[in-house]
DNA sequence: CTGAAAGCGCTTACAG
DNA sequence: CTGAAAGCGCTTACAG
C-alpha cells in the first residue's frame, strides 16, 4: 500500500540509494550496467520519487505559481492554458490564484505560494504596486506578464497596451467617428489605465478631446459593460463609437446597444480588447485588440525558469511586445440612421 | 537570504523545535504561556512554516489536483475557479491539469499529480476509463465531478446529463418541433453520450425517430459546431432545431445559421448546454440547460477532502443534481419562412 | 565507479 | 508540560 520508495530499488537492485539517486539524475558517476539494471528495477517496481522529498534537499518542486485576477474570464483561461501547457513540457505544473485584483488575496496566495516553495511566480494580477513590491525583495523569482508593475524592479512581459489602444483609435478615427467613449475595467490595473491613455492621446493627436465624462470605469463584467454603456447611450450627445478595455466590456456595450434598438455597426461602433473566443460569439462578430498570448507567455516562461541558467541575478528585463486590431464586424462608419 | 526555519524560531524563543512544532500545530501539549510567546517570536520572525517538510513527514500537501479538458474552455474555467475557492477557503490550493481528453495526457498528468503526492484528485476530464481505473486502486482519493466513468468505484458528483437532455427536448417537443439533430461533442465523454441518449429517448417518446445521421458528432470548438451545423442546413430536410451538448458547438452552430441566412430562432431553434457566459454573449441569448456548478464543487470536495474525517474506506458515493432548462431567445415554435 | 553518512525542515512518539 | 531523538525520502559531498 505503501509507495515504493528509493529503499526499495536499492535493495532489489543490490545497490545504496546513493547508486539509485545518481542512476536517476544521470550524474556521470555510475556504470551504464548498473545504471540500466537499476531502471530497469525502478521500472518494475513503478518506482516513482517523490519530488517532495527531493525539494527538501534543496531542488527544485517543478511547481509553479499563476496569478491571475480571474481563470473563469476567458482571457485569462487563455493564459493559464498557455502557461499550463508550456510549464508542463517542461515538467512544471502550475498552482492557478484567482486573486479578483484584491490585495488580500494577492498576500495571501503569496504566501501561500512560498510556503509551498514554489519555484517561481507568474504576475498578471492587479494588486497594490506595494504588496507586489514585496515579493521583489525576496528569493523568489518572479516575473510579470500582461501587466507592468510600477517600479517593480523585476523582468516581465507585456503587450503594449498603449499602442493596442492607438490601434483602436486610429481605426475609429479613419472611419470617420469623433464622438467616442471608452468603457475601462479597473483603474488600477496598468493594463487598463494604458488602453485609456492610448486611446485617449490618439484622439488628442487628431484634435478631438475626450472628456472625464466619457470615460466610464466599469464593473469587470458582462454586467459591468452593459450598465455603463446604457447610461452613455442616454446621454443627448451620445457616442458614436465606444473602446472597451476588455471583452467582457465590449459584449456588455453591445447587449445594451441591442436592448436600447440601437444596431451595431451601424448606429454605434463597437471594439475590444483581448481577442478571445468572446470576440467570436458574439452577433456582430467583435472588431477588437489581440494580443500575442502563447509568444507573451512562452518568454516570460523562459525569464522565468530561465532557459539558460545564469539568468539569476540578472538586471530585470521587459519584454514588450506588439498589439495587433483584429477587424471584424462590430465598426463601421458613424451614420445616424439609428433609431430603426 | 534564507528563509527562517524551525531552529531558527527556537533558538530565538529559547526552547526545543519539538515546542514550536506543538505551537504551530495546536497539539495540546504546551503551556499557554510558552505558546503565546513562540506565536510571537514566530510572527516577528516572520516565520512560515514549509509545507514540504511537514508533507514529508506525512502530514498532507495541501495541494490538490484538477483533470479536466480544458481551462480555456468556459464552462472548465468556471469549474476551476469554483474548485479554486473553495479549496482555498480550505487551505488547499490547486493544480490545474488541461487533458484535452487524451489519453497520454491524463496518465502522465496522473503521474505527475502522484510524485508531488497531491492529496487528492478531482476528475473532470475524459479519458479511457480504463486509465482513470487504474487511478481506483491507488491510495489517492479520488472523486469524479460533472462526469460519470463507467464502473469505477470511486465517489463523485454530476448533474443528470439524460435529464438534462430530456429538458432541452420536452422544450423543442412543446413549442413544436419534429425534425431535429444533436451536434455532439467527443463521445468517449460520458456526459456527451447521456446527453444524446437523453434527447434520443425523449423525442422517441414522443413518436419521433432521430436517425444516426441526425447525431453528429464535432471537434469541440466554436468550428466544429459550425462545421457540422452548416452540413446540416445543406440537407434537403434540414431540421428546425438543434440540440448542442456544449456551448461552443452552440456558438458555431449560430454562426453558421446566420453565415446561411438563416434566422435565430424564427428559422432555426438551437439549445445549448452548460449556461456559460457564452450563452449571453450571443445574439439573440442562448436557450440552454445549466448544471449548478458550485453546489457541484462544493460536494466534490467535501467527498474528497471530507468534512468528516472517517470518510476514508466508505462505499463510493455517487450524487447527482439536477440540471435546469434557462430559456432566453434562441428557441422558438418551429416555421418555415426560412430564406428571409 | 560506489557506498556510508549527514542533512534538508518538519512531526511524532517517547522519556522525563 | 517539555525536550532529545528518530524518521519522512531524497541528494550531496566525502571517502574509499
Amino acid at each position: 500500500m505503501k509507495p515504493t520508495t528509493i529503499y526499495d530499488v536499492a535493495r532489489e537492485a543490490g545497490v545504496s540509494i546513493a547508486s539509485v539517486s545518481n542512476a536517476i539524475n544521470g550524474k556521470g558517476k555510475i556504470g551504464k550496467k548498473k545504471r540500466e539494471e537499476i531502471l530497469k528495477v525502478m521500472e518494475r517496481l513503478n518506482y516513482q520519487p517523490s519530488v517532495i522529498a527531493s525539494a527538501l534537499t534543496g531542488k527544485k518542486t517543478y511547481t509553479l505559481g499563476l496569478l491571475i485576477p480571474d481563470v473563469a474570464n476567458p482571457f485569462f483561461a487563455e493564459i493559464a492554458r498557455a502557461v499550463e501547457d508550456i510549464a508542463h513540457s517542461a515538467g512544471y505544473s502550475v498552482i492557478t490564484c484567482s486573486t479578483d485584483n484584491q490585495d488580500e488575496r494577492v498576500l495571501a496566495y503569496i504566501r501561500l505560494l512560498e510556503q509551498k516553495s514554489v519555484d517561481g511566480i507568474l504576475i498578471g494580477t492587479g494588486g497594490g504596486a506595494d504588496i507586489l513590491a514585496q515579493l521583489a525583495e525576496k528569493p523568489l523569482p518572479t516575473v510579470t506578464i500582461a501587466r507592468e508593475v510600477q517600479g517593480l524592479p523585476v523582468s516581465g512581459v507585456a503587450t503594449d497596451d498603449f499602442r493596442g489602444a492607438s490601434l483602436a483609435a486610429a481605426h475609429l478615427l479613419a472611419l470617420g467617428h469623433r464622438r467616442m467613449a471608452v468603457l475601462a475595467e479597473d483603474l488600477k490595473v496598468s493594463s487598463s489605465q494604458e488602453r485609456v491613455r492610448g486611446f485617449r492621446f490618439s484622439l488628442f493627436e487628431a484634435g478631438i478631446r475626450l472628456e472625464d465624462g466619457d470615460i466610464l470605469p466599469c464593473a469587470s463584467s458582462i454586467e459591468g459593460g452593459k450598465r455603463a454603456t446604457i447610461e452613455l447611450l442616454r446621454r443627448s450627445d451620445r457616442p458614436t463609437a465606444l473602446f472597451c478595455s476588455n471583452e467582457l466590456l465590449a459584449v456588455g456595450a453591445l447587449q445594451a446597444a441591442r436592448e436600447a434598438g440601437i444596431a451595431v455597426p451601424t448606429g454605434l461602433s463597437v471594439v475590444g480588447y483581448d481577442n478571445t473566443l468572446l470576440s467570436t460569439a458574439t452577433n456582430p462578430l467583435l472588431t477588437t485588440i489581440a494580443q500575442p498570448i502563447e509568444q507573451m507567455v512562452k518568454l516570460a516562461f523562459e525569464l522565468l525558469i530561465g532557459n539558460g541558467q545564469e539568468s539569476a541575478g540578472l538586471v530585470p528585463q521587459r519584454i514588450v511586445m506588439q498589439p495587433e486590431l483584429v477587424v471584424r464586424e462590430s465598426t463601421a462608419m458613424p451614420q445616424r440612421a439609428d433609431r430603426e
